[in-house]
RNA sequence: CGGGGCAUAGCGCAGGUGGCUAGCGCGCCUGGUUCGGGACCAGGAGGUCCCCAGUUCAAAUCUGGGUGCCCCGACCA
């Protein structure tokens, strides 16, 4: 490619609304352009980029088993309604009409449309296992798009689904794509950590995300460097640091007045106590249903395990009108002594704890040295508290770290969560029919592209792993004008496409400096710039990108050298 | 959904106490000079000042309503 022919629009200042550094750079390199709050157009070199990703992926998948199918992006109502997930899945379901007024739903995600099809076309074991996957425009309306390419209404994902006889099959068609999601990240050259992971809207068994890691990411890690131990902070598990003073004496209760102190801070200074020192009541309507949750004074109740537990579809904190429905207090008073109506659920660092704050459902008034079971009843403790940094591993015992990062893959192992609401069924080979075993796989395509940049990237623009820069090599021809430099650059440019490098020659007429920041900017990992040097000395300058390392090679020995370092950076 | 902010040329911004032809930097076009780190000179094009209504002799500017975009929050006991 000739720069001066292709559509590289880059900006010397980034448009306001660029927040986090992959976004500024994706704009400012010319990758993309917004069309609409998180609906992106993605420019000529964002799409190279992307197609690079695609590619690896396509490849991998291929090479796995799997089988590339192409669903609607367009699905009707009636699927959606079989699983229940038309209601479930909320406002986040971009719904359509026909002129016939039936309703349709833009694909979030594709279970109801494979499964459709795997029940009518698969029909006996001997059928599977089978994975079928496409790559495709996804649709969500986000509560919240951000940071670009990142968080989109419409963006493009890998969904894979694996259809099998049993659990033992769906465990190794699990492995095969674990193991191959592995190999797609690293070959698009980024940093990344699988997770176990919270299964969400999705619904299934057990599941692992696969995290980029980054400072802007979205997500929280909880990871032991120790034994490896890393999960989602929706599902992590963890000990508090603090490990109660179950050895106390039991003190009496008391009522003690604690005027205008609302919050956890405020009512533990006021009494010359610590957070951890107070047990906060935290109360939810669990599908409908009223339910209070116990947790630490210094912890954070973790909704998702609640609501696991509980295995609750909606789970919403109470409106302070509820609370005092509740309670008979306002908000900042509630407690679990004399709680009618409703279970009580402890985190399990509640549990040894002694002479404790809580609040006493009655404005103004918290009691201090209450107790479990002679002061209150509690239903049942269980692991309720958000973990974190400074936490014990629960599985070797040392102290958990915690890491950000952005979720670039996600697989579940379903069940038969969809083959049995959607009656997807086999004849197994005891002559029985059953309900398949699945699996589902997802990558964000267009999100690695962010993912990658926010990994790659210092204060004059983009540095893009190998495997995914649009171009490998940029020939920066100084001066082009010049019928020699021209003849030159045009030369070396010939010879590497011929190679089958992927080069493109910057050919404009600009400044030496203009050139070089845009080669930057853009990332291209090879620059070779010829200029008088190279056309009087035969002195060809090649700046490695991501180095910053400079050396000099001689003409006869440009595409042997550059070729040698494509394939050396290139991860297999 | 709650809170906050912004909206003026392709991008970044100024103007705003109502007033005459709406500016600046970058980018863009023409010509010339330059040519190894975002060059210089000269000339030029480009605007429904987000939209609708109101006040007024007069609205980018004041008032009301709407829309779009961005940020924060949705963990409060």
């Amino acid at each position: 490619m000739r720069w001066s022919k292709a559509l590289i629009p880059t900006l010397k200042e980034v448009p306001a609304e660029a927040e986090i550094v992959s976004h500024k750079l994706m704009l400012k390199a010319g990758l993309i352009r917004k069309v609409a709050s998180g609906l992106y157009n993605f420019l000529p070199l964002g799409f190279k980029v992307y197609h690079k990703v695609e590619k690896i992926i396509r490849e991998e998948m291929d090479k796995a088993g799997a089988l590339e199918i192409l669903m609607p992006i367009m699905t009707p109502a009636e699927l959606w309604m079989e699983t229940g997930r038309w209601n479930l899945y909320g406002k986040e379901l971009v719904r359509v009409k026909d002129r016939a007024n039936r309703e349709y739903a833009l694909g979030p995600t594709h279970e109801e449309v494979v499964t459709d099809l795997a029940r009518t076309e698969i029909k006996s074991y001997r059928d599977m296992p089978k994975n079928f996957y496409q790559i495709r425009n996804k649709f969500r309306d986000e509560i919240r798009p951000r940071f670009g390419v990142m968080r989109c209404r419409e963006f493009i994902m890998k969904d894979a689904y694996s259809f099998d006889r049993n659990e033992e099959r769906a465990e190794e068609s699990y492995k095969i794509m674990f193991e191959a999601y592995k190999r797609i990240f690293t070959r698009c050259g980024l940093d990344f950590r699988p997770v176990e992971a919270d299964t969400g809207n999705i619904g299934g068994s057990f599941s692992h995300e696969f995290m980029v890691l980054a400072n802007n990411g979205e997500e929280v890690i909880v990871n032991c460097p120790a034994c490896g131990y890393a999960a989602n902070r929706e599902k992590a598990e963890g000990v508090s640091a603090f490990c109660g003073n179950d050895k106390e004496e039991s003190k009496t209760p008391e009522k003690v007045s604690t005027p205008g102190q609302h919050t956890v801070e405020q009512v533990t200074a006021f009494l010359k106590k610590t957070p951890s020192e107070l047990v906060k009541t935290l109360l939810y309507i669990a599908d409908g249903k009223p339910v209070a949750a116990l947790v630490k004074g210094d912890d954070e109740l973790n909704e998702h395990k609640l609501k696991n537990f509980l295995k609750a579809t909606e789970l919403i904190m109470m409106t302070a009108e509820q609370v005092e429905a509740a309670t008979k207090a306002p908000v900042g008073f509630a407690g679990p002594v004399n709680l009618a109506g409703m279970k009580i659920f402890a985190d399990n660092a509640v549990m040894k704890m002694k002479n404790f704050v809580i609040g006493a459902n009655e404005k103004d008034m918290h009691y201090i040295n209450a107790n479990f079971e002679r002061d209150f009843k509690v239903n049942k403790f269980l692991d309720l508290r958000t973990a974190g940094e400074g936490d014990t591993c629960v599985k070797c015992g040392k102290v958990l770290t915690a890491l950000r990062g952005i979720e670039v893959g996600h697989t579940f192992k379903l069940g038969l969560k969809y083959s049995k609401a959607m009656k997807a069924e086999f004849l197994d080979e005891d002559g029985k029919r059953k309900p398949m075993v699945m699996g589902c796989y997802g990558i964000g395509v267009t999100r690695i592209v962010g993912a990658a940049i926010e990994q790659g990237n210092d204060e004059t623009g983009i540095i893009w792993p190998m495997a995914l820069a649009p171009y490998q090599v940029i020939i920066t021809a100084l001066n082009y004008k010049d019928d020699k430099i021209k003849l030159l650059a045009d030369s070396v440019y010939e010879e590497f496409k011929a190679a089958g490098l992927e080069v493109i020659l910057d050919d404009r007429d600009e400044s030496a400096g203009f050139k070089f920041k845009d080669a930057e900017l853009v990332g291209i990992p090879l620059r070779v710039t010829v200029g008088n040097k190279a056309v009087n000395d035969g002195a060809f300058e090649i700046n490695v990108r991501k180095t910053k390392e400079e050396f000099i090679l001689k003409r006869e020995e440009l595409l042997s050298k550059i070729k040698g370092f494509v394939e050396k950076e290139t991860a297999k």
